[in-house]
Parts: structure tokens; C-alpha cells; sequence
DNA sequence: CTGAAAGCGCTTACAG
DNA sequence: CTGAAAGCGCTTACAG
């Protein structure tokens, strides 16, 4: 059987309000000799703390509760939960995730998830989007993650699209490029927010785009549907030929590598590349390897357990997290 | 406040142990008039059961716990995952994700889980390997997945590399080559059991193999060993020209593509390229688009679930799951 | 068919 | 400095 605070009390003569205080209390003034006779015995005994009957008593599990809008298999999305769950367990709080399958409207899910009286709920997107959040729901979302919530009712952490097309963008205009296309994700917000972004930065410099094109034909980017990359690059070498491509991903990049490759071009000294996402499986391994801008995937899942854990909640706001540039060779 | 049984039971005017009966169990029997009149009023309190509560009980919480070597960064690890993840829903539970980070012992990190009185807990390896778990530790483990345990203590869930590599071979046989060389993950288990496999499945046909070379120096297989795929494919190249290349994972598939394609050779017209993994993303964008082997990493999380959660366990075994081949237009 | 009570393992006032 | 008791919200025998 698995052994409790009264066996501890039993076994070493006293009640078991001074166990609990010698163990967990690190307040509770006794004895240092008590205490310290306490933890032996609970040492040899093998115990370990029940947390259920500590979280019936104080209303709460140490638990932080992670809803997801579907898969949590993209990379991005896990680098969310390793954010959280590093921030989690310096508070003592293990992260649990459940995800939002298409099936179940998001009242549902919540309901799952409250059902373990977790101290706080997240609730993650697996790419940038606007979320609309019941009403009756927003008060138990403590923050949201890689989306906007509509009502403005919860804090929201997303990436700096259009930051990071400014960066990246500069970074290009700096290393000498000027006749700079962007090969842009149609159809979805970052594709939208970081095409602002990639024309202020050529505005700013008093230079034109050579223009947007989308990867793909579909109006919404999806790994199935057809991509037009390699025909923009022929379309773009055979016309104005750039000496600079900006990316919409790092797939879309190794896309742009093997029809340059093809047109006997040479990647930077010809054309530079550069991209978004940081997969670095991919990025890293590509010849060259790729300079890419790293979303902050990390940093706000570690910024929205902070926002969850402490005392005092901000008011609701918008948070913009800034893109982090990953220098290879490709620029 | 959060309201509770005794509310509803209040509010009903029946005891609680009725409103328990009515909400929870399913066999009790009571008037139908009760049962209804119980829910309806559950319903319009908002009341939604406290686990914590239930669990103290109980003496366990209907939680799993995953505890992950490192990080639980990688597509399979979030593919093991989602495997659990499935099967543990359909039994309401939820699965949280425990990753031992390489300061803390085994045991300590179990200690964690086991403080939440998890129903059952599973280890999962980010990589197949050999694990060592502590005898007093074997207990509180219900199954290792994507790993062996040494002692055979516990039920252990493994990819069959040999099975999967005898397979790939078949099918390039079967494709008409006969010329296969092998780029092989060295200096990890799975390295050395898909060469089991792939000598097999040649000898079987009565074929010497071009050989087997290692993907990188290093002895042990790491992103950041410098690569030596493109010198062993110019090497095959200038000597006996392999009709097949069979690559350690997607990562190196793409670099053998990358150096065919220098070399003015085409896939599969030229040399055929297989490989192991299937990470989606990457095998589906090259071009052609690769043939590679699945592993079974959702398999192995569904299968570990069902049997942390049979009633009877079966003798601990090592049980080991078949790839699948995913044809795609490189052979 | 339903109630009153005991008990799961903790923590937190309340007393000494 | 320590104990005895109450109580968190459930479920499970025990009675009727």
C-alpha cells in the first residue's frame, strides 16, 4: 500500500499536522530535531506526497492545462509546450495538453480540462490566427498563445510577423541586396502581416519590391496543395532576376534551392535566400545551410506560464514577440 | 465559487450520494424521475466533476504519465505522443508529459509523476535505444516504449529496424536493382539492426551488397557531425555505380538527393533513393518525392496505452512493431 | 429506491 | 512548540 502522513505520524510518535508541517510547511516552527526525525522517517518509508489530496483541500491541482487547435505534432507547437513546461516545473506544476480535435466544440475540451482543477489554462494555436473565444469561456483562459483573441477579453501572445519581415528585409538591404521577391504563404495571417512588414522595410529604404508571389495556388497553405514555387523562380530568373529571394518557410526555401540549383545558380554569390520558421532539421542541412528567422515559439510559451503564474494579472492585452535571426550561409 | 455535489443535492432536495449516483453512476439505480431532475440541475448549476476529489478516493487520478529522455522536441516524440494521447481520451484520461532533462535521476523524476497518482506511467525514448531502469524503478514503470529494458522487468515497445530494413530492401529488389549501397546511421542501435536486415534481405536474394557506409564521422549519429554523404556518393559514383541508394533517414536522403543532382543524375531513373522515417514534411516536398519507411512511433503510443490500461497485464516482453512502407516516386 | 455516515489523505484554523 | 478536530468534494459500504 502506498503510505500516507498518518503512517509517518504513527510511526514516529507525533500528530500528523507536524508531519505535513515538517515536510511540506517549510514555515512551521518545531523542533529542528522533530523535523529532521520526521523527513528520516518519511525517507525510509518511501513516501511520496499525494497531490489529489492536497488539491481537494485547496480547490487546486498543481497542474497548468494546454489546449490545443488540433495536432500537436508541428514542431513549432511543441517547442510551445517545452516553453511552458520549463516555466511550469520551476513552479512545481506539470503541464498536461489536450487537444481540440475537430470533432469538439471548445466548451467541451474546457470542461475536460477544468474537471482537474488545473491552476491555470492556456490555450494554444498551432499557427497565427484570430480566435474567436465564446464569451462565456474567456474567463477560464487565463492566456492564449500564436493567436488573437477577438474580444480582447484575454491576453494574447503572438509572433512579430511584420517585425520580423522588417528584420529580415534590413538584413538583405544590409548585406547589398536590392532587387529582393518574396515568395509569401497566401491565405493565412502571417503570410499577410509579414508581406506589411516586408514592403515597409523596402519603402523605408526608398527601393521597390520585385514582388509577392504565394507558394502555392490554394487561397489557404496546405502541405498538399500544389506549389508554384518552382515556376515564380523561372518566372522571376528568365525576367528581372533578383539577387535575393524571401521565403514563406524553410520548405518553400528548399523548394527555391533546388530550381536555382537546376537554373545553374549559386546560392548566396548569385541569389541569396532567406526564409522563416527555423526548422532546423531542414534549415541546417540544406547546402548551404539556410539563414532563416526563428519564430519565438519558446519564448511564448515560457512568457504565457509566467503571465499564468503570477500573482497579480496585467489587464488583457495584445503581446507582440519578436522573431529571432538565425545567420547561416545563404545571405 | 465552484460548485459541488452537496449544491446540486441541496438545490434537488435529495442526499448527495444520490446526485453521485445520478451523474456518475451509471448502474445506480433510482427513478428515472430523480435521475433527470438530478442532471437538469447540474446542468443549469454549471457543476463539472472535481477529479481531485474523486481521486483521493479513488487513490489514483485518471491521468498517465508520460517521463521522455530529453526532449520531447522531435516529430516522432510528438507522434508517440499523439498515439497515447488517442487511446487515453477514449478512456478518459489524459496523458502528462514528464521530460527527464539531463541533470535529474530516474527516480526523482518518477517521484514527480508519482506524486500526482498517475493510473499508470509510461518511459519513452526519444531515440531506440538500450535503457537501464533501476530495479526499485521497475515497478513503477507500466511500459518503456521506443526503448529496451535491460532487465526484462517491464514490457518494452521497439520498431522491428530489422524487419523494416529487410522490407525496404525487398522492394528496391523487387523494383529491379541490384546494385544497393546503404548510408547508415552509425553508432546507434537502430544503425546497427537495419544492417542486420539489409544484409539479410540480400543474402536471402543471393546479392552482395555495394556496402554500407556511415552518414557522418562521428561515432555516435548527431545534427551537428559533419556530414560525409556527398563523398560516399561521388565515391559510389566514380566506382561501381550503385543502381539503389538506401539512406539512414529522410535528413540524409536529402543530401544524397542534393549530390545525384550535382552529379546530372536523375531519380529514380538513374539510381533509386530510399530511406527510413517518413518525417511528412521533408519527404513529400523533395522532388521526386521519397519513398521512405514509416516507423512506428503512433503504433508504439496507441499499443502502450492499451496495455497500461488492460486490466490483466501479460508477462513482461519485448514486443517489436512493423514499419510501413510509404511509396513514394523515388524507386 | 434513498439517506446518513465513514473515510480517502491532506491542510488549516482552533486550542492549549 | 504540538495536538485534536474540522473540512475539502467525492465514493462506498451500511442501513433502512
Amino acid at each position: 500500500m502506498t503510505i500516507s502522513l498518518s503512517d509517518i505520524a504513527e510511526r514516529a510518535g507525533v500528530s500528523v499536522k507536524t508531519v505535513s508541517g515538517a515536510l511540506h510547511g517549510g514555515s512551521a516552527r518545531m523542533s529542528d530535531e522533530t523535523r529532521q526525525k520526521v523527513k528520516a522517517i518519511a525517507e525510509e518509508l518511501g513516501y511520496v506526497t499525494n497531490l489529489a489530496a492536497r488539491g481537494v483541500r485547496q480547490g487546486w491541482l498543481p497542474l497548468v492545462g494546454v489546449v490545443s487547435d488540433g495536432l500537436i505534432t508541428s514542431p513549432f507547437a511543441t517547442e510551445i509546450v517545452r516553453g511552458l513546461d520549463g516555466a511550469a516545473r520551476s513552479a512545481g506544476m506539470a503541464v498536461f495538453a489536450v487537444n481540440h480535435s475537430s470533432g469538439q466544440s471548445i466548451g467541451s475540451v474546457l470542461d475536460e480540462v477544468q474537471q482537474f482543477r488545473p491552476r491555470a489554462v492556456a490555450y494554444a494555436a498551432m499557427y497565427h490566427k484570430d480566435v474567436d473565444l465564446p464569451p462565456t469561456l474567456a474567463g477560464s483562459v487565463g492566456v492564449m498563445i500564436n493567436c488573437r483573441e477577438a474580444s480582447g477579453r484575454v491576453t494574447s501572445l503572438v509572433p512579430d510577423e511584420e517585425g520580423g519581415a522588417r528584420e529580415i528585409v534590413r538584413y538583405l538591404l544590409a548585406a547589398g541586396r536590392r532587387r529582393i521577391a518574396f515568395i509569401n504563404l497566401p491565405g493565412i495571417l502571417a503570410g499577410s502581416l509579414r508581406e506589411k512588414g516586408f514592403r515597409a522595410a523596402l519603402e523605408e529604404a526608398g527601393i521597390d519590391p520585385l514582388g509577392v508571389f504565394p507558394a502555392v495556388r490554394r487561397s489557404v497553405y496546405s502541405d498538399r496543395a500544389p506549389s508554384l514555387v518552382s515556376s515564380h523562380v523561372e518566372a522571376l530568373l528568365s525576367g528581372q532576376r533578383p539577387d535575393a529571394i524571401l521565403c514563406g518557410n524553410d520548405r518553400v526555401a528548399m523548394e527555391v534551392y533546388a530550381a536555382l540549383a537546376r537554373a545553374g545558380l549559386r546560392i548566396p554569390d548569385d541569389i541569396a535566400v532567406a526564409s522563416f520558421d527555423n526548422q532546423v532539421e531542414l534549415a541546417s542541412r540544406l547546402d548551404p545551410p539556410l539563414t532563416t528567422m526563428a519564430l519565438p515559439h519558446r519564448a511564448m510559451g515560457r512568457l504565457a506560464m509566467e503571465i499564468l503564474l503570477a500573482g497579480q494579472p496585467e489587464p488583457p492585452h495584445l503581446r507582440q514577440l519578436p522573431f529571432h535571426l538565425v545567420e547561416r550561409a545563404s545571405v
